[in-house]
DNA sequence: GCGCCTGTTTGACGTCGATCAAGGGCGTGA
DNA sequence: TCACGCCCTTGATCGACGTCAAACAGGCGC
């Protein structure tokens, strides 16, 4: 999750993603190496796209729809510790076995890079890596923040704190607010809270008037001001 | 808290920190580059290097002594969201304004770089800025776990969590076990407790034979396999 | 329409950790 | 040696959130 996440006009020509996307710091003869190497798959919600300690052999960009990054205990609590959207790179590159498991929350859109040839193209291209370390960085502040809100924010804080962040990266939906890429249970392993906790949160927002929800992924913000309040 | 943590015999000529660290990239000419625009500075412990918000000037490397990463809610709840060794690298390059507060935990030796020279050596040594993308990732990776941390465990698996893995990062003290580098306040931060929570645990692991406390910052582990049992 | 499945809501209750409040232990300086 | 201050420890209590359990709602095939 970069922490500024700007919707520009422009378009990769190779992924049809916006220029915050790898493709866009290529020119013409680059472009065409990469475009040799990138192959398109649709994945259908749900889909495991990797999963842990699985061999890490490609990163890709994310076209459309949204994923999930999920790391397992030893016991089996897993906490999401990282959201896709659209331009944001999936998997690491330099690591050679999935640290993460990546789930498809949405039906996605990929353009799929082989590691080896990925990494070979971006030995040649310095501009690239540091594209790829500025988002690195901001993925890092990102995560950083989200520490922040796990180790000291009480559960209206996450919930009021999430839904502002959604409706910021979501697209909006038809009829006003945003449609959520995720039921309960993935938010509540977004935030660090039961599905239960999360449940009575949102219907405490709604009861109170703050949220409206028309139907169970249906978000609509009646009360930013009291939100962000909350939020902190 | 970059995810593997090697102590090789090789020391970068110009800081005197480990092969991982930036100078370590750069042949003769590039470390005459580096060394011109490198800094040396000792500060004591305690001391605040930048404050969060402050312009970002510079960058370093830290040479000697531990450093906290804090970040801080609007109300005052600040939670530690890094920690820096030796051969770390300390603050952001491109970042304009620092987002976190840096303190020295430990009297601390530093190699300051301007950021402006830095940027531009960087951009003309595209292997520096490579490894800086490595680093950024294993700090990534580091801040995933910790977030696993935070969102899902409780105090006891923190706390022993903590102890083993302060074992790894620190040196041995003189009569086996190792100095912590932080009092009960910090810990807490790092952990998302309270202090009370942490003196509590750290109690309760003196009770039942697992640690012995000789004096308040030394730790010796008493049984290892218990306590990775309890971290999980 | 009817039942079933899955995901969500709601309630009752228990527990862990925060909070509030005293009491040490130890180093420092008079 | 004593007093002061700073951490740290310990205890009592409270509240938030997790857990367990049951009811409910929407989507889908029949």
């Amino acid at each position: 999750m970069p922490s500024d996440h700007p919707h520009p006009a422009g378009r990769c020509a190779v992924c049809a993603v916006r220029d915050s996307a790898l493709c866009a710091t290529f020119a013409e003869p680059e472009l065409a190496a990469l475009r040799a190497i990138g192959r398109r798959r649709t994945l259908p919600a749900g889909q495991i796209v990797v999963s842990a300690g699985d061999p890490a052999s490609f990163c890709a960009n994310l076209v459309s729809g949204v994923l999930k990054v999920v790391r397992e205990e030893h016991d089996g609590r897993t906490q999401i510790v990282g959201l896709l959207f659209p331009g944001d790179l999936v998997g690491e590159p330099f690591v050679e076995e999935a640290r993460d498991t990546l789930v498809a929350l949405t039906e996605i859109d990929l353009c799929l890079y082989p590691r080896q040839p990925l990494e070979t193209l971006l030995t040649h291209h310095p501009a690239a890596t540091h594209l790829l370390l500025r988002r690195a960085l901001a993925t890092l502040a990102e995560a950083r923040k989200w520490m922040l809100m796990l180790g000291r924010r009480q559960a209206p804080e996450k919930i009021a704190a999430f839904l502002l962040d959604m409706e910021r990266r979501l697209e909006p939906a038809a009829g006003g607010g945003y449609h959520l890429p995720m039921g309960r249970a993935a938010m509540g392993e977004v935030l660090g809270l039961t599905i239960e906790t999360v449940s009575r949160q949102l219907s405490a927002m709604k009861r109170a008037g703050m949220i409206a929800l028309p139907s169970r992924r249906h978000i609509l913000l009646l009360d930013r001001p009291k939100l962000a309040q909350i939020a902190g």
